[in-house]
DNA sequence: GTAGGGTTAG
């Protein structure tokens, strides 16, 4: 018996399954040629699989030439559309063409999505129109290629005029509308529904959840009666994300009590309702939640989630060792910790992380420099506050924001330098920032520089006119200094103006 | 063998 006409061996075929490298696949690749099994048609599944889930345009346009089957364009096009590679893509399409494949349905609609994922709608678009007969599938291709380039006129032209929609079209015109914020043609889409599925619902919550309007999403989500774990992660999410982290937290024990199997996601959106609250003791519950439902902890999101959440927290030996063990480490990780840090009164480690992220040849953003413009504030470090202020405008090019600002300020300010301080602010580009000329009159008070102050809090008084706090500042400027005569003054303006101090607040001077 | 919904950090 040949090999190529016999079972696959055994071993390449369960090796396929578990191949997680491409090295591995190109071994297996080469086996597979070696054993002349590459007519298989069972194994060319398992390897077009392969190739799939690792996403590798690289490797599907080497072994293009060996395995000239029906199964592998398709695959391999996913592959491409998901880097996305637009060379390998068309090379595919070239060889698509050269095998006479290009007309298949399933290769047609994998070149559709191609074509779109590399931003050349217009090249979709003459493929569908070159189609006899599009299958359904087809149909929502072009629709999504539209959605995802932002052209939802064009996608709602090609709705409009299908012959027959099934519930995915209908779900993917939906999310369409919400993708592009159009929250009122969704509805009134969602609306005209023939059966309103889960999926578009669950769009539209989510829809308003990031328009920040809860109550719209909470009421769609209560008449929705066949939830899944997708509605219920964007109620959770959405809850969390717009700063309402115990309502995150109810209906999350909403859902534990239905008894569905989380998955990342609700996994991500609980986490970040840990955060907001800082409740260690929630985040030790919820890892070993973690780990009795086999999430997975490698997931980039999940994994992030962790570091954020255990910094939040105050657990920063846990966020420590998760932060090391990633493989690589990004941006976002380095400011989760950096922030953990400097929360928690480590400033000087969240300054060392911020060198070492640069030795990492990683690009801080604006988040990272506030994040360590706080850090050298919180730790007195005037000349690195310095430096890093100047290397963020000259080496990264990046504007200073007015928080940037603020934070120099007040390192300025509380490191006896209020003068310096007062030419910073003056040379800030814009609107005058409160938070600046606050941070200048905190400094004024420690270093008691009452001319500076006055003129620092007759700036406050001036943007923001209805804020009391700063009346009381100057006010307790002039009583520490028993000057009561300037207090009286103070407060009769504050009153004058129709201003209390709210109680229970209190300025820590 | 393909398609549609929910994704963290300031």
């Amino acid at each position: 018996m040949t090999p190529a006409a016999g079972r696959p061996s055994p071993p390449v075929a369960t090796l396929l399954g578990r191949c997680c490298t491409l090295r591995c696949l190109a071994q297996l690749h080469a086996r597979i040629v070696r054993l002349g099994l590459h007519n298989h048609h069972a194994l060319l599944a398992r390897f077009t699989a392969a190739c799939d889930s690792l996403a590798s345009p690289s490797v599907a346009d080497s072994f293009l030439s060996a395995l000239p089957s029906h199964a592998v364009p398709p695959s391999c096009l996913r592959a491409c559309s998901r880097v996305p590679c637009k060379p390998t893509g068309s090379a595919l399409h070239a060889a698509a063409i050269r095998l006479g494949l290009d007309a298949d349905l399933f290769v047609r609609t994998a070149l559709i999505q191609f074509y779109g994922s590399c931003s050349s709608a217009g090249a979709s678009r003459m493929l569908f129109d070159s189609m006899v007969i599009p299958s359904e599938v087809s149909w929502t291709a072009i629709i999504m290629v539209y959605v995802d380039c932002g052209d939802i006129v064009s996608a709602r032209e090609i709705f409009d005029r299908m012959p027959h929609r099934n519930v995915v079209h209908w779900n993917a015109m939906v999310g369409g509308y919400v993708k592009c914020g159009d929250l009122e043609s969704a509805r009134r889409l969602f609306e005209e529904m023939p059966q309103r599925t889960a999926a578009a619902h669950t769009s539209l919550i989510g829809g308003y959840a990031k328009a920040g309007n809860m109550q719209v999403a909470k009421m769609l989500f209560d008449k929705l009666h066949d939830r899944d774990v997708f509605s219920w992660s964007a109620m959770i999410s959405g809850y969390a994300q717009n700063g309402y982290p115990g309502e995150a937290l109810r209906v999350f024990k909403e859902f534990r009590e239905k008894g569905i199997c989380p998955d990342e996601l609700v996994i991500v959106a609980l986490m970040t309702a840990c955060s907001q609250l800082g409740n260690i003791m929630l985040a030790k519950w919820i890892e070993g939640y973690i780990t009795t439902y086999s999430i997975d902890m490698n997931n980039a999101h999940v994994l992030a989630g962790l570091i954020n959440m255990n910094a939040k927290c105050g657990n920063m030996e846990r966020a420590t060792v998760l932060f090391e063990s990633m493989p690589v480490r990004d941006v976002f990780s380095y400011c989760s910790m950096m922030q953990g840090h400097c929360l928690h009164g480590s400033a000087n480690k969240a300054v060392e992380l911020f060198t070492r992220m640069l030795l990492e040849g990683l690009s801080p953003d604006n988040a990272v420099f506030t994040v360590v413009l706080t850090a050298c504030n919180h730790a007195g470090l005037v000349e690195e506050g310095k430096r890093y202020f100047a290397m963020m405008k000259n080496e990264y090019l990046i504007m200073p924001s007015g928080d940037h600002y603020a934070c120099l300020v007040s390192l300025l300010g509380r490191s006896g330098m209020v003068r310096d301080a007062y030419e910073l602010i003056k040379s800030m580009p814009g609107k005058p920032h409160p938070g600046s000329w606050g941070a200048l009159l905190r400094g004024c008070i420690l270093q008691g520089d009452i001319e500076l102050g006055k003129v620092a809090a007759k700036k406050l008084f001036e943007i923001e006119p209805d804020n009391a706090g700063n009346y009381v500042t100057l006010s307790n400027i002039y009583a520490n200094i028993d000057r009561w005569a300037d207090v009286s003054e103070v407060r009769a303006e504050m009153t004058g103006k129709g201003l209390t101090k709210i109680a229970g607040r209190t300025v820590v001077l």
